[in-house]
DNA sequence: AATTTTGTTAACCAAATGGTTAAACCATAT
DNA sequence: ATATGGTTTAACCATTTGGTTAACAAAATT
């Protein structure tokens, strides 16, 4: 059982560093732990990648690519503003109360090290806001919306749907809530959120 | 020049170490770049602090003092909740430009580290949502503001303030915008924000 | 002036940490 | 069965790191 050529210990590391470095962050983790929680030896860590930078780069990567999409909800499809908040705000809540650990790791590591955002650029998927900002152009125009800059209104729509999870400690300790209170109050955020924004914007 | 009984060899160290906690974070802080940064030996640091852990305490305490003050503005005074808005927007913003990684900085640590916010609720100063709920329940009574639960209004008021901040090179890396833009971006922010918040509950 | 207290330093220490190595293991092809 | 080549382990290594110590210097106290 233990000896066999094992095709998915290469995974069992990555999902163990996942773990480490999420939780901990880069500087916090330690590389004994992640093999303890992967179940092997330590040795097998640089074995199959080299050192603890490039591990951790691998779980970024993996990080920030299940993130992107996300966002591409928002600016790329073909449904009116109205809609599109409405749909990622809905879809991001849930997508985040399944990887609660993402947003901070993610953000907290890109302060550290703010030129490592350079090498997710070069990705074809990265986020581009310009259809987002011709459409949102467009229907101020039309008067469907009323004046705002593109980019403000894309930060208020990030900031009102990550930032609670960002701040977790500290919104449970103002508003006095424990965890099933808190998790009740994001749930509510799936339409609170989108009516919000909507409410502020639509003519 | 060196023997001298400084009086604020205390105050460069916690200076010293204020820089540097922020901007690494206590995982990543290294005790001797603490101790080059004020320019002292850096047995001195545990002559006036005795660990690293008690040192990293008093910049957090410190750091987290300036800005419970920032947020009983929206909380404990006296005018209308646009009134409080407004105010409470143009000064944080102006607040966060002097002070750029604070808010990161508590995010960071409190979620490293969630027990450690109980320490900070014992403290009188800490804020305190009940005024604040009142009142805008008495407003949307009387029919000033639509109707929307004080908590998540809280939330989202914080979102909108503070997430630009922590999130900067996320923001900067999608608007494609350098360190100017982006601080023109915030500035705007300081009228945006709370139009944005009063067109989406003002009645 | 003598002595005690406080501030400061260089040298040191033990533990932790990322990384390496040499040998063992084991499935498979020969 | 044996050689082969990727996989795995225990032991090891060099460096870093938080923390300590002993000696010394400057004030403060007597």
């Amino acid at each position: 059982m233990k000896k066999t050529k094992d095709e998915n210990t290469e995974e069992q590391i990555l999902e163990a560093a996942k773990n480490i470095f999420q939780s901990k962050g880069m500087d916090g983790a330690r590389m004994q732990e992640i093999a303890d929680k992967a179940g092997i030896n330590k040795a097998m860590l640089h074995y199959y990648y080299r050192s603890k930078q490039l591990l951790f780069e691998a779980v970024f990567n993996n990080a920030f690519l299940l993130l992107a999409p996300q966002l591409n909800t928002v600016l790329n499809d073909d449904s009116s503003i109205e809609e599109k908040i409405k749909n990622f705000t809905t879809n991001y809540i849930s997508f985040i109360l399944k990887h609660p650990y993402l947003p901070n790791f993610v953000i907290q590591e890109l302060n550290r090290n703010p030129e490592f955002i350079l090498k997710m650029k070069e990705n074809k998927e990265f986020p581009n806001l310009e259809k987002f900002k011709k459409q949102v152009n467009e229907e101020i125009k039309k008067g469907i919306i009323k004046p705002i800059a593109a980019e403000q209104l894309f930060i208020n729509i990030m900031a009102l749907n990550i930032f609670p999870f960002v701040a977790k400690p500290l919104i449970k300790a103002f508003i006095n809530a424990d965890d099933e209170t808190y998790l009740q109050l994001m749930e509510n955020r799936k339409t609170e959120v989108s009516n919000f924004i909507i409410n502020s914007i639509k003519h």
